[in-house]
DNA sequence: TATATTGTTCTATAGAACTATTACAATAAT
DNA sequence: ATTATTGTAATAGTTCTATAGAACAATATA
């Protein structure tokens, strides 16, 4: 299970932070395959936002099949892997770096502070 | 001068955007004190937004002493030192690399695969 | 002086984000 | 069957973001 976080801050919608911590932590197999995902309410509660806030981040998630929902059940890891077409996705990496390159070094960043810090969020 | 960019799906704000640029390259050398931005109708055509967009970045900067206006003249980093704390520029780092991870795996795109990318279209 | 350029301000409009509240629907548990 | 729990939906109101357009103020330049 993962430990949300909202950072009120940085100027990103609270339910696409919701969305981006999930999607993470299915990606770092922090959220496994099937496992239940606190209710709507209980999250709500935690992070101390609106039950729309949270039901909304659930619901884009089920549309792009991250997750599964169950009404009266509750709302849970899905089961479908995505798959992506090898030319698109060689473009789509291609392209989604050097965007987020030319955002980072926008920031001053430089491509070895990036690489390092990738590396230790790429830990499992 | 710092080649600004704009993220329309990251969710910031396109003004905090602006003013994250502006801040962080300030701190990484890329601007200098007196150096003199571009004025307002300049980036705001520039990045496609509108003046008012561009301009509200400016004057919240101006109040946090990062920046210099004269009407008339132009629009300038300002003379008293801003300091981006460690921690801040350490939470930024991460934060646009951990949602930067989340979309790029939710491809299936492994952490290799990623480096390997940016390490190339890092060259110059 | 006249003109252009710069930043500033204002009004109006639109949509997104978020909250609050209430109610409904499906399922599980008793 | 009844109750509790789950997700869903609808409405309304507030704040924030962004745009468009217009006008104003200060400075530099010709």
């Amino acid at each position: 299970m993962i430990d949300f976080k909202l950072d009120p801050k940085s100027g990103v919608p609270f339910y696409r932070q919701v969305i981006d911590q999930i999607r993470y932590g299915v990606s770092a197999g922090k959220l496994k395959i099937g496992e239940q995902l606190p209710t709507v309410r209980a999250l709500a509660v935690e992070l101390k936002v609106n039950l729309n806030t949270v039901s909304k981040a659930y619901r884009e998630l089920e549309i792009q099949n991250v997750l599964e929902t169950q009404q009266g059940t509750g709302t849970f890891i899905g089961h479908i892997k995505i798959q992506i077409p090898k030319e698109e996705r060689e473009r789509k990496l291609t392209s989604i770096c050097s965007e987020f390159l030319s955002i980072a070094s926008s920031y001053g960043f430089s491509i070895d502070e990036i690489i390092s810090q990738l590396q230790q969020g790429g830990r499992k």
